[in-house]
RNA sequence: GCCCCCAUCGUCUAGGGGACUAGGACGUGGCCCUUUCAAGGCUAAAACAGGGGUUCGAAUCCCCUUGGGGGCACCA
């Protein structure tokens, strides 16, 4: 095998956003770049003009900047192989492609998108394999098709051989074999001068001197013919890594019937990029038998191509969610804070605060909370259930049902007189701390003879609107006495 | 139909002939902690698809079966 330079590429098609598993295989491109001193370039695959779908660039480019997956070449930075779109390298094709014509590796096919669907109807029938039958292969059934489509366009097709057998080397899975008169005589330049994959990968793989490409796995079975194109340009075959799939929970192709999601609706969910990027490469690769959480660094100091998987995994979201947990918890507080911030200073409809919350948000504040909810949230996204309470400037709207809970459904005046004590108490309290709040309430929910997780249930949906929430008496500290004793008294006056 | 790939707990995986009464993680159950929710601690259940070989010895090597997946376009 080579000895070449790591160059590895990600080669995507504009034609969505990226889902993760072309961003997983890109990941172990990046991997295997930053992990050999290599590069890493970013190619562009827009050789189908019916399949493009407008703002795809910017979504492949988007999502690769939020996974940290930075490209060495390609869009927006360039490089010596520029152009890095394939739909702006189009001589290089046609120039192969004469090349092949000219060494009779390639022949025109005239022949009509009609007579090519009734052949494939044909040989379905006759439970043969569908392929070329090879009538453009002479002048004489050149002619013969370009009667029966009563057009002069066509196509520049592949001439594979009939015979022998082509031996794929796969660095994960061994050298495949695949019987040569399987191999189809494939479309290398469509009639509208675009290349097909098969001819644009050979040419700008070597163009762009690529040593390895990993690529998924439904790759494999035209990796012969990729093979036969680049010894046929006389080009060096690129060591070849075929990963596996990213499965469903069906384990079928992960696909977007499983709710499979691109990378920025990760992004939009409240996952971060780091723990996106650890699961994502955990998925066919492992450090040993223990480590689950990587850091980005130690990734590219470990990362080795024998310790990937060939078997495909099942994508498993609950494994993330852990992951993105830990990854929160994580973060410093400062990070943290920052974080959050962010995601809370969206607009409302984008998972932010209620309008009625002024921007920016106070760091100094959201710092004292961060400790409190650190560690009971999995998703930037849930932080806004968990923090909200403390920003609504006009405080909050608890339900009464919520307020009375299970304890008092049927014991509405005891609630109240209840909250009331603690209103009372807590005006009264010089020292509002934690400590100091719970002494207090211990204190209060011995003398009136209630469980204390009832009476702190009561005061902690008078003061964040929830029965679910960080802390209570440190919550309150945080948010401070004047506030607090307000929410407290609007409480009582709704149960009275 | 044909071709190719794959096969350890439900899921992600460790394992590359003896260290395996098969280890870890997610999830699940139980217990502890506890002002809610988390987090944390302890603990339990849970797998080598089946059958043949090779070998003193197989989760590990080979073959077959079965199962799963992928591919067979002027899409990538």
């Amino acid at each position: 095998m080579s000895n070449r330079p790591v160059r590895t590429r990600m080669a995507p098609s504009p034609t969505g956003m990226p889902h993760v598993g072309i961003l997983r295989t890109a990941i172990f491109d990046w991997l295997l770049a930053r992990s050999t001193g290599g590069a890493f370039i970013l190619r562009i695959e827009d050789t189908d003009r019916n399949r493009y779908v407008p703002g795809s660039l910017e979504y492949i480019l988007e999502s690769l900047r939020w996974l940290g997956l930075d490209w060495d070449e390609g869009p927006e930075v360039g490089g010596p192989h520029a152009p890095y779109f394939q739909s702006q390298r189009l001589d290089l094709y046609h120039a192969a492609a004469e090349r092949l014509l000219a060494s009779g590796h390639a022949f025109r096919c005239y022949c009509s998108p009609e007579r090519l669907d009734e052949m494939r109807n044909r040989q379905r029938e006759l439970k043969q394999p569908p392929g070329y039958d090879g009538l453009c292969k002479t002048p004489e059934g050149q002619a013969e098709a370009r009667r029966r489509s009563g057009s002069e366009s066509y196509v520049v097709r592949f001439d594979a051989p009939d015979e022998g057998e082509t031996v794929v080397p796969d660095l994960l899975r061994g050298d495949v074999r695949f019987e040569n008169a399987r191999i189809d005589d494939a479309v290398l330049l469509k009639s509208d001068g675009y290349p097909t994959y098969h001819l644009a990968m050979p040419v700008d793989d070597h163009e762009m001197e690529i040593s390895h490409v990993i690529r998924g796995e439904e790759w494999l079975p035209s990796a012969p013919l990729h093979k036969l194109v680049f010894e046929a340009l006389g080009y060096e075959l690129p060591v070849l890594i075929h990963t596996p799939s990213i499965l469903g929970p069906d384990r079928s192709k992960l696909s977007k019937r499983h709710g499979a999601k691109s990378a920025l609706e990760y992004r939009d969910e409240g996952y971060l990029p780091e723990a996106v990027f650890n699961y994502l490469a955990l998925l066919g690769w492992s450090l040993d038998d223990r480590t689950e959480i990587i850091s980005r660094e130690d990734f590219v100091r470990h990362f080795s191509l024998d310790r990937l998987l060939r078997s495909p995994a099942v994508f498993n979201g609950e494994k993330l969610d852990w992951m993105n947990g830990e990854y929160m918890r994580a973060l410093s507080d400062e990070e943290f804070a920052r974080r959050v911030i962010a995601w809370l200073e969206k607009p409302e409809e984008d998972g932010g605060l209620p309008a009625s919350v002024a921007r920016p948000l106070s760091f100094d504040f959201t710092l004292r909370i961060v400790p409190l909810v650190k560690e009971r949230v999995k998703l930037l996204s849930k932080a806004r259930e968990m923090m909200d309470f403390f920003y609504l400037p006009d405080g909050v709207e608890p339900e009464v049902d919520e307020l009375l809970g299970k304890p008092f459904r049927d014991d509405r005046a005891r609630a109240a007189l209840l909250l009331s004590e603690a209103l009372v108490l807590s005006e009264g309290l010089a020292d509002w701390t934690s400590e100091a709040l719970l002494e207090a309430y211990r204190a209060l929910a011995g003398r009136l003879g209630v469980k204390f997780g009832d009476l702190a249930m009561l005061i902690r949906v008078a003061v964040t609107g929830r029965s679910v929430s960080p802390p209570l008496t440190e919550s309150m500290a945080v948010l401070g006495k004047e506030r607090c004793v307000l929410r407290l008294r609007r409480a009582v006056q709704l149960l009275q």
